[in-house]
DNA sequence: GAGGCTAATGTCAGCCACTGACAGTTGACA
DNA sequence: TGTCAACTGTCAGTGGCTGACATTAGCCTC
């Protein structure tokens, strides 16, 4: 046990890289059919018989189709985690999430490259926006990784997230914006890391005045 | 047709009180197994024998489970809607916001009391929250429904979607802020509408603290 | 480098959500 | 009352997903 682990780390044996191999080829087979066939077209059965797998093993990889479509974007999620962490105590939390948002992509897309195509995790984002299905399971997951950042931001302010409801409010109003980028993105046409960027910033920047009693003015 | 929907109109025929009536029955045994021995563990079949008639007719009611476990809340929303419809043209966004939900709770609650039992209602929205596929489901829902406020506010506004980012975004705080309340809500111990009323603003209060700066001082 | 251990996989049987097709039943309306 | 249309039940089938059991294939030791 400690060997294998031991050894796993330098070079993994072949089990272990049979293992990613698997994985890998499932998750891009998944991705390439849901994004031409569409994802409730596409059978389990299909995906195993791409990969040359039962579709057993399809299942002791993930969970169910949803994980396979969504995988990648957990990915990304916690990245955006640790991106956050590493923020400079100074700043203040909109601000940390800001950044952390704008500055953490280039990582994301650089991990996300050795997994799949980028191309193919950008265009699952207008695969998830148009199944009802899966935009609900994308929408929960969401939901989890906030409950993730209110406890970071909490800790960074030294505040306990039961007694201020602050951090809660605080990420909710980000997530709701964020939220709202995403959608606009994917179902707009051009899917590029920088048109996301330019949304994200766009969107960040329109929070104040969004709150203004008055819009005319404004 | 147009003579059956008239009559409809002032006093539906028996076909369609008959109609009227398994539906209700189904979305009262739906929840009420649901709440009990919880949504996974219910079968399609044992709501639909509860109210003794076949799967088949339960379908013809609802497109699946989640449906009919979310069918009171849809309720809900379409009201608030409605009230948010109804506000006087010189309140502010969120200010128009926040009085919908509010004082549209009265009315809410009376129009779901008409179908289901109140706290039958109300612990349908713990159940949501503890069960993965049915939080999903809620989420998307709501993300829907937020699309639909935005459309209703700028409208009040006069101003074009696509141009301004404001709509959208004042939606999409006010809707993170909504979740946030319902989440605690839900998963705390007070499962009444004051406790929901209090919430809720306690949490809208907390929406320009949360963006300042500086939270040390606040 | 042969044999035992264990993890990974395949096969099979089965549950449940959901759907289309067809037939029987029952309000509605002339 | 008889015809039409809507509602319902039955049946067969698909697809996602799971548990049980047998088989294969890395891994590790002697």
């Amino acid at each position: 046990m400690e060997t294998a682990e031991a050894t796993a780390a330098e070079r993994p044996g072949l089990r272990e890289r049979k293992k990613q191999r698997t994985h890998d080829a499932l998750l891009r087979a998944a991705l390439e059919l849901f994004t031409t066939q569409g994802y409730e077209a596409t059978t389990v059965d299909e995906i195993a018989e791409a990969v040359d797998v039962s579709q057993r093993t399809f299942f002791r990889y993930f969970a169910g189709k949803e994980e396979a479509a969504l995988a990648i974007i957990d990915l990304t999620h916690e990245h955006f985690v640790a991106a956050l962490r590493a923020r400079p105590a100074h700043e203040a939390p909109l601000e940390a999430l800001r950044n952390a948002v704008l500055e953490g992509w280039d990582a994301m897309g650089e991990a996300v490259a050795q997994i799949v195509p980028v191309d193919l995790y950008l265009r699952s984002y207008g695969m998830i926006e148009s199944t009802p299905a899966l935009l609900a399971a994308h929408l929960r997951r969401a939901d989890e990784v906030a409950r993730e950042i209110e406890a970071i931001v909490a800790e960074r302010e030294g505040l306990d997230v039961r007694a201020d409801p602050r951090p809660r409010v605080a990420v909710a109003v980000f997530a709701g914006v964020m939220r709202v980028t995403e959608r606009l993105w994917a179902m707009g046409g051009d899917l590029s890391m920088e048109a996301m960027r330019e949304l994200t910033a766009a969107h960040l920047d329109a929070l104040r005045p969004s709150l203004a009693e008055k819009w005319r003015s404004g």
